[in-house]
DNA sequence: AGGGGCATGTAAAGAGTTACATGATTCT
DNA sequence: AGAATCATGTAACTCTTTACATGCCCCT
């Protein structure tokens, strides 16, 4: 059995087990859905389409399309689905996180309330935005999809979006009562 | 006024505008209390406190110390501090997240819900130790440092693990539910 | 005729991790 | 005597972003 090695790769097997796709396809989808817990851009995904591709773990077939060079539609392999299967279950660590934002709050001390008030409220703003985008995605969705389908493992990433910016929303909300109420 | 062009240079800045502190002391406190959001390795910082250096917004001294080459503490300097004042509130984008346990979320439908269960279970436990953890350091941090210190931006980081922590619990909570109730 | 979307690639540079390398002091 | 901690650096590699490059098809 092959082993896939980035994090990428799994990330395009995991769409192409739902179908086949281009690689102008899967660029898309990096953005949206998948954008929302993983990000990746075209350069990034051809080379490694190419490397799946000599590990056997996805098939290409070129289609009719547009540009001076052939169009590819992929497709997952037995061998791929079996090694994406490994990966979803074995052992997952705790994944550093980053937040520049956090960097941020961590020196908010050094400016006056009024400017750290404006960076909180613009970002949580940034955040509600994006909220209520998830919750017109989540009101699309209805009824909640089957467990055990691949329509309710996209349905289970949106619940985490919609908890995750409930949760920014909600410390931005306490940090502004803070910083506007110093001497409580 | 110069500026600082990567988001490390920053977060050893928000670390010397506290305290003047050696390469290690910056690596030890890039693993806690920053670690918790933003990660670096000592391999990484010393060249970035030479480019730090190179702009003037930091300086050093020799001091006593052990090992081969001289040890170093670094300070900022008003430079410095200007440079990080404007960083602390200028525009800030949304951030791109990464999650490979959301990734692997989208892929669960491939895996029994036993395995997967197990997945989210494992997750879920080391989440809510790393909660457990930050209680019991926001126990040892009351009462609440007034707003405008130091000690209250270090608080107010230690809350955003917190609400992190709980949305992450929860959202583990919910999905173990739905994996064990498939027909509800 | 021009702009936008479709479609695929490479090149160069920056960010981050892992491994290599040295050597003093303190604790067990 | 050996392990852990203090202390600083470089080298090699991987991952990610930004920029360069081409050219068809469809709509206005």
């Amino acid at each position: 059995m092959r082993f896939v090695s980035t994090t990428l790769g799994h990330a395009l097997l995991g769409l192409l087990v739902r179908q086949p796709l281009t690689g102008y396809d899967l660029a898309a989808r990096m953005r949206h859905p998948i954008g929302y817990f993983w990000t990746a851009r075209h350069s990034q995904i051809y080379p490694e389409l190419q490397r799946l591709a000599s590990d056997g773990l996805v098939v290409s077939e070129v289609i009719d399309g547009p540009g001076p060079r052939p169009t590819r539609r992929y497709r997952i392999t037995a061998s791929g689905r079996t090694a994406l299967r490994a990966w979803v279950t074995s052992p997952i660590d705790l994944e550093p996180s980053r937040s520049e934002f956090l960097l941020r709050v961590y020196c908010l001390w050094l400016v006056d309330p009024a400017a750290g008030s404006r960076l909180v409220n613009d970002y949580r703003a940034k955040h509600a935005a994006r909220l209520s985008e998830y919750e017109g995605e989540h009101a699309n969705c209805l009824p909640e999809p089957a467990s055990g389908t691949p329509g309710f493992a996209s349905y289970a990433t949106l619940r985490a979006g919609i908890s995750y910016e409930r949760h920014v929303v909600g410390y931005c909300d306490w940090l502004l009562e803070e910083l506007s109420a110093p001497s409580d």
